[in-house]
RNA sequence: GGGUCGUUAACUCAGUCGGUAGAGUAUCUGCCUUUUAAGCAGAGAGUCGUUGGUUCGAAUCCAACACGACCCA
């Protein structure tokens, strides 16, 4: 379709032209001897700064491009900024000015000259030679309202990322993210550890997996839906401290804030309770914020947001009286909570305990509500197999979830390692799920069997790191935040 | 899975009551050696998402489908 159009055919004539006449189309024997960041000024406005004397030379895209007939302005884009060019027939001469008038806005192009100040202020390099380094075929978006169309966008990313310098700070601020978060982690004595993205059984969450086939061996694997009883299977190993960055799989629903895959971190550390993991986590985020926002007090979706510790904590019950705005009678009234639930359309198994019914009506009546950075703790046994009891109340957990801008960031607790009571609350939760699950959850016997190794006390913690960069980004979509979010085919 | 909205030139968008398609940018030609959304004059560029239906006639009305966005589950 696209070899049809007049555009890209008078492209292609160019590039012909140039190739009959021995132009090198893609030629790779440039190395630029400057970046573009190095040649501008720290200060755009400061127009006396001596610019460096000498030859500089440059290669990057020609985003803009205005002609004058025996000459012409250009700006030149590399990976750290842009600038403008001025080519002029008498300083690169009649042969060289020849090429340069059968190249094209998207070419990549090097430039070699002096610098100086047009008259306006504008540092430009003066050319006195160009080479084509890569004739490109097709049209960038229009020079004033870019490319905006959603789509276009994601499918696109490449030229998503060349024309919209805010995509490219997106997820450049992404990397950044990353890396302070794993220079926190590394700092405090944490191991980074890679643990299998291919697991025989999908466990340490509650989620539907893909499913995949390793064919010499003739056996299902799952891609994970969690590190979780890798990483602690570490700590039975003796690696006290340890964490992982590296993408989940979910087989379910896409939406603004979920990809099939995503990113996710997990770290955990023996002899530490949930508390001081919400201490480590008001620590991390609000620095990580500090590092990247310049400010922890940030702005999401034209909310203000206090990122600053410490922040507030709430037991289950707590933010259900206090943000929910349920009496602390009906809070201990199991009939009359799960008819709240049901009339606010809530759908409810038959075996679903006081626990559940409160979580349910958390999420719809709470969760939202939480724009500043919050702890729930307290967390109903009932919904967290994996997390160890409360010692005075065993029908809570040592568990807490992080809500910042109404939405779930964080999720931690005290680790179970009774492997007996480990074996007892899989099983349950096991016996719950089944019949209309795709996939039928097994138990990791190997998991418990470490446990029965004994797995020293420890507390863990998950933290969305799509979801942290949308926070620090002020991204609306997780498709924002990923360079290449999951789409349907392209038709043709 | 359900609902709402969208899909027109390479890009950004108009298109009235149903009468065979418009602008700006980009491209091409000419002029133009300090412009920066350069300027002036001219030109070319379209399977109106797809497939059906209604109609003398469909970008426009109807249906199904595709892709996307948002909301809900």
């Amino acid at each position: 379709m696209e070899d049809s159009n007049q555009i890209i055919a008078q492209r292609r004539q160019k590039a012909g032209e140039l190739a009959k006449e021995g132009i090198t189309l893609y030629a790779n024997d440039f190395k630029p001897g400057h970046r573009i960041i190095d040649l501008l000024p720290a200060d755009d406005f400061d127009h006396d700064t001596p610019l460096s004397a000498g030859t500089m030379s440059v290669a990057g895209r020609i985003m803009a491009l205005r002609r004058f007939g025996k000459a012409a302005f250009l700006h030149l884009q590399d990976g750290t900024g842009r600038i403008q060019v001025h080519v002029k027939r008498d300083e690169v001469g009649d042969a060289a000015y020849a090429i340069f008038k059968k190249l094209d806005i998207g070419d990549i192009a090097a430039f070699t000259g002096p610098l100086f100040r047009t008259k306006t202020g504008e540092v430009t390099i003066q050319a006195l030679s160009l080479k084509l380094l890569t004739k490109s075929l097709l049209p960038l978006p229009e020079k004033f309202h870019g490319l905006t169309d959603i789509e276009t966008r994601y499918r696109r990313r490449y030229v998503d990322l060349m024309v919209n310098p805010e995509v490219r700070d997106t997820f450049r601020k992404r990397v950044e993210i990353i890396r302070l978060v794993r220079d926190f982690l590394t700092n405090r004595g944490f191991l980074e550890v890679e643990t299998p993205m291919m697991q025989p059984i999908a466990g340490g969450a509650t989620a539907k997996p893909f499913k995949t086939h390793h064919n010499a061996l003739g056996m299902d694997l799952y891609l994970r839906i969690a590190p979780e009883l890798y990483l602690k299977r570490l700590l039975v190993g003796g690696f006290e401290r340890v964490f992982e960055i590296n993408r989940n799989f979910r087989n379910e629903g896409l939406s603004t804030r979920h990809n099939p895959e995503f990113t996710m971190l997990e770290f955990y550390q023996a002899y530490a309770t949930h508390e001081d993991m919400m201490e480590l986590t008001e620590e991390m985020i609000s620095w990580v914020a500090m590092e990247v926002c310049g400010t922890m007090q940030i702005s999401y979706q034209g909310r203000e947001v206090d990122l600053a510790p410490p922040w507030r904590r709430y037991t289950m019950d707590e933010a259900l009286e206090k943000v929910g705005g349920l009496s602390r009678e009906l809070l201990s009234d199991f009939a009359a909570l799960k008819k709240l639930a049901l009339s606010k359309g809530v759908e409810l198994q038959p075996q679903a305990g006081i626990g559940k019914v409160k979580t349910e009506l958390f999420e719809l009546l709470v969760e939202e509500r939480l724009i500043d950075p919050t702890f729930i703790t307290a967390y109903p046994t009932e919904v967290s197999p994996l997390a160890r009891r409360n010692a005075d109340n065993p029908e809570i957990t040592d568990r807490f979830e992080l809500f910042v801008t109404g939405r779930e960031i964080a999720n931690a607790f005290s680790e179970l390692n009774d492997p007996d009571d480990q074996r007892q609350r899989l099983e349950k939760q096991i016996a719950e799920r089944g019949a209309d699950e795709e996939v039928f959850p097994e138990l990791d016997d190997d998991f418990l069997r470490a446990l029965e190794y004994g797995m020293p006390p420890a507390a863990g913690e998950g933290i969305g790191i799509d979801r942290l960069v949308m926070l620090l980004t002020d991204a609306p979509s997780i498709r924002d935040v990923i360079l290449f979010p999951h789409l349907r085919p392209e038709k043709k």
